[in-house]
RNA sequence: GGCCCUAUCGUCUAUCGGUUAGGACACCGGCUUUUCAUGCCGGUAAGCGGAGUUCGACUCUCCGUAGGGUCACCA
């Protein structure tokens, strides 16, 4: 019910450590298609607090990523917003202030350990097999916080923390799962596990979409959460991506792709939107291809799915495929003419309805444009004595070229049909594949293209006539 | 190892106690096409195992099993 009465903000939160995979570009859809669905608003903020990792170049790849995808926010670095700034590393002032407020409660310290200390702890626990707590280790008495030493939130009470996702209903943790995290390091940046609830409730964020590894941080932050006093937003936990290899959660280290790499290789942004929609959610009924309008409104993240999928690409294809088919005229003209700039753009027009039978993604250019069509702009060189499908082939062939040639003056080239209407009695006579066989080869010079009444039709009364002739006087000069 | 999550055809999934367990991709076959492609029609293929609840479980509960996540001054 508070979904009807208060404003829906969700965010997208990457962190500028390389290229966004799949993993990333769905949670920034899901977040994206949320928001849109209820004319809520939807956030781009960077979190940059690991100065570390951060890789150049980032921020921009993501954006180009976003914008290829046709995913639009509505605040964010590069347009500002009532929020701002929406970068993390220059929002310190406010983790300050809160961090300031939960020493002031009592629930925050400075580390008093050195980071070598803390690594013999956690060898220790793992000796012993046991999970790492650092509150066993929470020192009685703290010193005042210099900004020097990192700043660590203390766990307020410990207890068993029950809470209730959107996606996989009632979750539960034991108190293991508490623990004295860092909320400030000491460089000065806030940690993740901080610097995301200050902003989410500075940034009034209702719904946080985030993939399942989050499930087990959950707890923390709603000893966070208590401790600060604020009511934490829905949680949306979405299922992992696995590896196409099976069980792996798809991640950067175990190959996954660059978003933009999909775009490199021709696939269309809206088929990527409409596989990486279905993976993960469905709309109950049957329908599978999703234009990103339809998708926002059928979205809920009530059928959201609990468990993991594997990444395939077949089935994108596919998808790519189907969106291939219903774009438009002159948008598949735009798409294919890159791959085949020495086609004229009357012939390409002709061409274009058999390229599109022929491909599932436009990358898939690349190689018909030396293959298939080539012919249509490269008259070949024919070897008639190649055509030896039949045994009297070669000898007949140009008998029957000749005969077809005859045929063309009075043959009406307007339509395929009219084409074929004038050489097919002739070729039903004397056998179909005697006819046109040779017929096919003289023209394209190639055992596999499309049928002969296309080709007529796409090159044209005169060239058809000229190929013949080429081809009946190398057989007899 | 502790804690947590998940579990239907090879893959993506529908099912919200009663179905011949449905669809899609892929695969195989047929038809159309002189070939290829497209298109149309058809086929193979699934409830992890074991207890329980119930008149009745894929569906609810528990125990196993398997896979995944997490236990950072990474997000």
């Amino acid at each position: 019910m508070s979904e009807s009465t208060k404003k829906i903000v969700t965010r997208f939160a990457p962190s500028p450590t390389g290229f966004m995979h799949v993993g990333g570009v769905r949670t920034a859809l899901y977040a994206w298609a949320w928001a849109k669905k209820h004319k809520g608003t939807f956030i781009l903020r960077i979190e940059d607090t690991d100065k570390v990792r951060e890789v150049e170049g980032s921020l921009e790849h993501i954006i180009e990523s976003l914008r290829w995808l046709g995913i639009t926010w509505d605040e964010g670095p590069d347009i500002g917003g009532e929020h701002a700034p929406y970068l993390q590393s220059q929002r310190l002032d406010r983790y300050e202030k809160y961090a300031r407020i939960l020493l002031e409660k009592g629930f925050a310290y400075p580390d008093p350990f050195s980071e070598e200390e803390i690594e013999k702890f956690r060898n220790h626990a793992k000796e012993v097999k046991k999970a790492f707590l650092y509150r066993d280790y929470r020192p009685e008495e703290f010193d005042e916080w210099d900004g020097k030493k990192p700043l660590r939130f203390k766990v307020p009470v410990l207890k068993e923390y029950t809470w209730t996702d959107a996606v996989r209903g009632e979750l539960s943790a034991g108190v293991e799962a508490l623990d004295d995290f860092i909320l400030i390091k000491s460089d000065g940046y806030p940690t993740y596990n901080f610097a995301h609830i200050i902003d989410d409730l500075e940034m009034g964020v209702t719904h946080i979409m985030r993939a399942d590894e989050f499930i087990a941080s959950t707890p923390k932050y709603l000893s966070l959460y208590d401790a600060l006093e604020i009511t934490p937003p829905v949680f949306v936990t979405l299922p992992p991506i696995l590896g196409e290899e099976g069980t792996k959660k798809l991640g950067k280290r175990d190959g996954a792709k660059d978003i933009l790499d999909y775009r490199r290789d021709g696939f269309l942004s809206d088929a990527i939107i409409n596989f990486l929609a279905l993976l993960g959610w469905n709309a109950g009924g049957e329908q599978e291809i999703f234009t990103p309008e339809e998708f926002i409104k059928n979205f809920d993240i009530a059928r959201i799915h609990k468990s993991g999928a594997e990444l395939h690409e077949e089935k994108l294809r596919w998808i790519n495929k189907e969106h291939i088919k219903k774009q438009s005229e002159e948008a598949q003209l735009e798409s294919v003419r890159p791959y085949m700039k020495a086609y004229g753009d009357v012939l390409l027009k002709k061409l274009l309805p058999h390229i599109i039978d022929r491909i599932s993604i436009y990358g898939e250019l690349v190689n018909i444009e030396q293959s298939d069509f080539r012919f249509f702009i490269d008259p070949p060189d024919i070897d008639i004595e190649q055509v030896v499908w039949k045994d009297d082939l070669p000898q007949t062939s140009k008998m029957y070229l000749e005969e077809v040639q005859r045929l063309l003056p009075t043959t009406d080239f307007s339509s395929i049909e009219s084409i074929k209407q004038a050489i097919m009695p002739y070729a039903e006579e004397h056998g179909k594949g005697n006819v046109l066989w040779p017929l096919r080869y003289a023209l394209s010079g190639q055992e596999k293209s499309v049928d002969p009444f296309t080709i007529c039709y796409i090159l044209g009364k005169d060239e058809v006539y000229n190929r013949i002739t080429r081809v009946c006087k190398k057989i007899d000069p």
